[in-house]
RNA sequence: GCGGUUGUGGCGAAGCGGUUUAACGCACCUGACUGUGACUCAGGCACGCGUGGGUUCGAUCCCCACUAGCCGCC
C-alpha cells in the first residue's frame, strides 16, 4: 500500500452515525462519502477530463477485464499508466474484471485457479487468475486496485454462495500476495449474498486479510432495495471502522441515501451515464425523459436547483432536439448533468454529516424526491 | 388526346381470394437501464389496403368505372 494513500474520518455525524472523511491518495484527496463516476475503457464516455474536472469528479473507475483486452495493458503502462494514458490527473480505481464474471456470464467458466473467459471481441479463450487481474492492475497503476472476486447474481442457493464466498477468499489472499505496486493500494471485497451469516464470514475474513479499503460486492445483481440494504447491513459490522467501505455498482439516489446511513463512503455506477446516454435524467424533480414530446417547446433547464453546465447553458427543447438528432453533444451535455447532480448530491451529504443532521437530510430527500413511493426507481 | 404502368399507416415496403388481430424497416409515442458486451433493450402506433360499384359464402388480393402519380407516343 502506498503511504500517499489513507482514511481519515474527521466526523461522525451524531444524529445517524454516518460517517465523514477525506481518502487521501497518490493522485490527489477527496472527500467522502463520494460518488465514483465509471470510465471503463479509461473514458468516461462522452466526457473529457476537463468536463470531469468541471463536475468536480473525484475518483473515476476503470476496468481491468475491458483495458486487459483493448488496448492492453502494456499500451496502458506505455503511457505511464492509467491516468497518464487518458490525461486525468485525479485519483483512478480499476474494478477487478470480477462484474465481468457476472455480465458475462455465458461465456465463462470458474474453477479454483481462476475464470477461463471467452473475449466478448473476438471469442479467444482467456484466463484470469487473481495473480493475473492484480499483475494486470499494476500495468494500469491505477491508485486503487480491487480483488479478483467471484459476483454471483441474485438469487443463488446458499451451497452455491458459500461455496463461491470461501474461493472468493482464497483469491482475495492471493490478490494481495501477488501485489506488488506499492504505489496502489488493494482493496478486498465482501460477497454472500442475502445471507447473513455468509455476508458475516466473508466480511470477518477479507478484514483478517488487512486490505487498506473494503468493498460489499454482490450488489446490484437483481436483488430488489430491502434486501440490497440487508446486505448492507450484515457486512458493515465486521469491516474494519476505520477504513473506506466502498458499495459496488450502486448508484440510485435512494440506496446512496440509505447506504451512507449505514456506514458507506463510497460509490460507484454506470447508472448516470448510461441513463444520460439513452435520454433519462434525474433531476430534484424526478426523473426525466428527454426525448418525451411534453418538452418539445420548454425552454426551462433540465434542473432549475442544478449548477451543471448543461442547466446553466442549454434548455429541455434544444436538447430534446440534439437527442433526436443523435448529436453526441445531447450524450455529453446529459452525461455532464447526471453526474453533477449525483456529485452536487453528494456535497450535500456531506455537509449534513458535518452538521449532524444526515438523518433529518435523508428523510427529507426522501420525502421531496417521494423514495418512499412504491412505484419509485429511486432515480 | 392515345397506350402502358402503379396506387397498402408520416415514409419505404410485404401480402395478391379464407391462420392478416395487414409482416418488416425507418420515423413517431412511451417505458426500462445500478463494480458499462449498452447511440442498448422492451412496448405502442392502419376498425383499414386511392374512390365508387360489382363478382363471391368470403375480397387489400378478381372485374368495371372513376381518380391520382409515373413512363412512353402524338
Amino acid at each position: 500500500m502506498s503511504e500517499k494513500f489513507y482514511f481519515e474520518i474527521k466526523h461522525i455525524c451524531k444524529q445517524s452515525g454516518a460517517r465523514y472523511g477525506i481518502l487521501h491518495t497518490p493522485h490527489g484527496d477527496v472527500e467522502t462519502p463520494m460518488f465514483m463516476p465509471v470510465g471503463t475503457l479509461a473514458s468516461v464516455k462522452y466526457l473529457s477530463p476537463d468536463d470531469l474536472y468541471a463536475i468536480h469528479a473525484g475518483v473515476i473507475l476503470a476496468n481491468t477485464y475491458h483495458l486487459w483486452l483493448r488496448p492492453g495493458e502494456d499500451v496502458v503502462a506505455n503511457a505511464g499508466g492509467v491516468q497518464a494514458f487518458m490525461n486525468y490527473k485525479g485519483p483512478m480505481l480499476t474494478d477487478s474484471g470480477g462484474f465481468q464474471v457476472f455480465s458475462l456470464a455465458e461465456k465463462r467458466k470458474i474453477t479454483e485457479e481462476g475464470v477461463t473467459f471467452k473475449s466478448h471481441l473476438n471469442g479467444e479463450k482467456l484466463f484470469l487468475s487473481p495473480e493475473k487481474s492484480i499483475e494486470i492492475q499494476n500495468k494500469l497503476g491505477s491508485d486503487i486496485a480491487m480483488c479478483l472476486d467471484e459476483c454471483p447474481g441474485y438469487p443463488a442457493t446458499y451451497e452455491y454462495m458459500k461455496q463461491s464466498v470461501e474461493r472468493t477468499l482464497r483469491w482475495a489472499k492471493r490478490c494481495k500476495e501477488a501485489n506488488h505496486n506499492p504505489e496502489q493500494s488493494l482493496f478486498g471485497i465482501c460477497q454472500g449474498g442475502a445471507f447473513e451469516d455468509l455476508r458475516k464470514m466473508s466480511a470477518e475474513g477479507i478484514a483478517q486479510l488487512d486490505f487498506p479499503g473494503y468493498a460489499i460486492g454482490g450488489t446490484s445483481v437483481g436483488e430488489d432495495k430491502p434486501t440490497l440494504y440487508k446486505m448492507i447491513d450484515y457486512a458493515i459490522p465486521y469491516l474494519p471502522s476505520d477504513k473506506p467501505r466502498y458499495l459496488m455498482g450502486v448508484g440510485s439516489i435512494d440506496a446512496i441515501l440509505e447506504g451512507v446511513f449505514r456506514g458507506v463512503d463510497m460509490f460507484d455506477c454506470v447508472l448516470p451515464t448510461r441513463i444520460a446516454r439513452h435520454g433519462s435524467l434525474m433531476t430534484s424533480k424526478g426523473r426525466v425523459n428527454i426525448r418525451d414530446k411534453q418538452y418539445e417547446y420548454d425552454l426551462r433547464p433540465i434542473d432549475d436547483e442544478c449548477d451543471c453546465y448543461c442547466c446553466q447553458n442549454f434548455t429541455r427543447s434544444y436538447l430534446r432536439h440534439l437527442y433526436k438528432c443523435d448529436e453526441g453533444l445531447a450524450k455529453r451535455l446529459l452525461s455532464i448533468h447526471n453526474l453533477r447532480f449525483l456529485i452536487h448530491l453528494m456535497e450535500e451529504i456531506r455537509v449534513a454529516i458535518q452538521e449532524d443532521r444526515y438523518g433529518d437530510f435523508k428523510a427529507e430527500l426522501i420525502k421531496k424526491y417521494g423514495l418512499d413511493q412504491k412505484d419509485s426507481k429511486g432515480f
